[in-house]
DNA sequence: TAACTTGTTTAAAC
DNA sequence: TGTTTAAACAAGTT
């Protein structure tokens, strides 16, 4: 499940595939990606010449003249450099004039066709974020102070572990980097965030680069490894999360096994021994 | 087969 | 009124 670091790499390959290059076409595979302006943008695009790519939260972002694509990935969605009709689940194809060393098409694959795309003016784009779609600052990559976090989230009497996840206070944190988080830094996921202090902030500042910095160094590269439904714990293969999805096995800094319950309908794993309350 | 998985939105409850 | 939780939704996997 593509979290900001994913995110982080899609864009980098997106800007690493597309930037500088002329569209020929783009074929909307499936009109339900639309959640605004792709389909009527698609019919005039070939000409056009696309720009950077960036991350916003989870969503990546695309210039293209004096617009931007807006790709969001929700569970299954990931954009590869790909051969348009080899994919399973393909949504939306963009083609590009050819050029060495570059492919000639990107596609979004999206196998549960959740994800959402958009077209919208270039301008005005930060203030649809922030506005319409209710985006708080990033976490990530500048470094952010433990009084950053307390004012982001300290005021609030939900469990620490909901508040990490809450969009509108901070951007990009999901279900996976919110319990690795709080694994790191060694904080019980249940505590009320108000209750959090300077040096627990202050540990929650590392992890978030820590766990985001270290997801960037494993899984860059031309397509996001998803884990798979089991966790990434299949036979021979180790996961690389700490608790994700890692009940019941040893605490990697404890052994103590780690434990699972749900907190707002999502799992939330921990390990009861390291992340005590204090 | 029914439960589980996700982020987001909306409705309901506290 | 403001805060918080729960349910619904998309669709595919186990």
């Amino acid at each position: 499940m593509p979290e900001l670091p994913e995110v982080e790499i899609m864009a980098r390959n997106l800007d690493r595939w597309t930037a500088g290059r002329v569209l020929t076409g783009v074929t909307v595979v499936d009109e339900r990606v639309d959640s605004g302006g792709v389909v009527a943008w698609s019919a005039g695009a070939a000409g056009q010449t696309v720009g950077r790519s960036w991350r916003r939260a989870k969503y990546a972002v695309t210039e293209v003249g004096s617009r931007v694509l807006v790709l969001h990935f929700r569970m299954t969605g990931k954009v590869v450099a790909a051969e348009p009709g080899t994919r399973k689940a393909e949504r939306l194809v963009l083609h590009l004039a050819t050029q060495a060393g570059r492919p000639d098409a990107v596609v979004f694959d999206d196998a549960r066709h959740l994800g959402n795309a958009w077209v919208r003016p270039r301008e005005g784009l930060d203030t649809w974020f922030s506005q319409d779609r209710k985006l708080g600052p990033e976490p990530w990559p500048m470094r952010r102070t433990a009084a950053f976090w307390h004012h982001q989230l300290g005021h609030t009497r939900r469990p620490v572990k909901v508040a990490l996840m809450h969009q509108e206070s901070i951007a990009g944190i999901g279900n996976i980097l919110a319990s690795e988080v709080l694994w790191r830094a060694r904080i019980d996921p249940k505590r009320p965030a108000r209750d959090l202090t300077t040096a627990d902030w202050e540990r929650v500042a590392e992890a978030v680069a820590g766990v985001v910095d270290d997801t960037l160094a494993r899984d860059s590269g031309d397509e996001i490894a998803y884990v798979n439904s089991r966790g990434g714990s299949t036979r021979g293969v180790a996961s690389p999360f700490s608790v994700y999805r890692c009940e019941g096995q040893p605490c990697p800094r404890c052994a103590a096994p780690v434990e699972r319950f749900k907190q707002s309908g999502r799992s939330t794993f921990w390990c009861a021994t390291c992340q005590g309350s204090t």
